[in-house]
DNA sequence: GCTGGGAGAGGCTTA
DNA sequence: TAAGCCTTTCCCAGC
């Protein structure tokens, strides 16, 4: 395909902002917060009405090079045409020279839809917050995702002794990340609230160190058995696995 | 677009592993780890030889719907045609049923390059390894990537007072999530080897919250400026922003 | 090969 | 705009 050609209908959909899809052979470069560079070959890029710029080969979910929020231009040199992606913050480019295209295409895609997703995080927050009594006897929300200083608060809870409780839940296994999340919302409580605080971690499993780390923070885990309905999750049991330790 | 054909042209690329474009009008639905409905709309789908299947609108970097490693395999009924993406464990399907096909195509893409990869992490860890000097006077390297029971840390050092230094490395600013990290390999690390331990973060830039929990833990963060050079990565400076508390 | 586990990057949301 | 954090993740190490 000419590459003049080829030229005008990129810049055509660029102007557009429509979606465009470019095939053909290329050496592709990027320079910014690393650096890369990929062997001529033959690829399909894909560009998006909001700047994204995708770099796809016939294999991998993910493109092999990408850059979002991009200027794209393009330009023609003296043996291939070059597309480019530019961002100012941080600098970064992302070149593509084509020394052939197979392909020039752009789609006017008239879409309104945004996904719509069930079984998340917050639909189980917000069923666990109407009925905390199915964690531990006595134990009344306060507030629902307090805003503190520092991070968000799934729940925040007193039980029946008048200690201040958070409550942090995960959909997935809770990792080390989640315990020392868990633990840094407990110690601002603490501070802000000048009381004893619990800190309970709600989910479905934990890594055997998280446990671990779990136990050493004093803090509590309790296993949240959920099954993914639609459109709403559905709660099925909640098991007491760790307490306190001692 | 003749939903008859479609199926032909796509059915042919399935068999043949190339990557596949389908545009057209299309209600999309998940089911799996989660589930998820998009009404209908204008959109791309790309399937490629790996059985990647992706949804792609006219927005984002990454797909609305997406399954990897997946069988797929094109259906028609009576007013759509079934485009279906199937995994077994765990158990997915993600379906997109197209009212009217625009555009399909199919292209034989044959690429044999990977991509090379400079100022990679690890990159960056191998020239810090090579000259810690460079962040304090005496600081010498014991191993780098040690390998502990919990997580991998950086770089390990000891300082010229002999005690051991835990060192991580982050190539993008650093929020509350990489402060706790720190700690919790340094707290490992004090008990491992049973005498005082120190923890330096090295970021290009940290959070205002990150750096107030670093002091409390009594950490340390060091301002790096890196320069992504070509092919190697190049230090371009190292700025002492705050020290230990006190 | 499978799986457990840690780390990380894109995109959302609130302040 | 900045910061936190969630995820249909990804990759490595160990079995």
């Amino acid at each position: 395909m000419d590459l003049v050609k080829a030229k005008k209908e990129i810049e055509k959909a660029i102007i557009d902002k429509e979606l465009l899809s470019v095939v053909g052979e290329c050496y592709v470069e990027y320079q910014g917060r690393a650096a890369s560079k990929l062997g001529r070959g033959s690829r399909m890029i894909l560009v998006k009405g909001d700047g994204s710029f995708a770099v796809h080969q016939n294999k991998y979910l993910r493109p092999v090079n990408y850059m979002m929020n991009s200027s794209v231009y393009c330009k023609l040199n003296i043996d291939c045409l070059e597309l480019m992606a530019l961002k100012a913050k941080p600098k970064e480019s992302l070149k593509a020279l084509f020394y052939s295209v197979d392909f020039v295409k752009s789609f006017s895609l008239t879409d309104q839809q945004d996904l719509r997703l069930f079984g998340s995080e917050l639909e189980l927050q917000k069923l666990l917050a109407q009925d905390l009594e199915f964690i531990e006897k006595g134990l009344k929300p306060l507030k629902r995702e307090q805003s503190l200083r520092k991070g968000v608060m799934d729940i925040i809870a007193e039980d029946n002794q008048g200690r201040v409780v958070c409550v942090e839940v995960k959909r997935r296994k809770a990792g080390l990340d989640c315990v020392s999340q868990l633990h840094r919302y407990k110690e601002q409580l603490k501070k802000l609230k000048n009381k004893e605080s619990r800190g309970i971690l709600l989910a479905p499993d934990i890594t055997s160190h998280a446990l671990e780390l779990l136990h050493n923070y004093g803090l509590e885990y309790f296993k949240l058995d959920f099954q993914i309905g639609n459109p709403s999750a559905k709660i099925k049991g909640l098991e007491k696995k760790q307490t306190k330790l001692f």
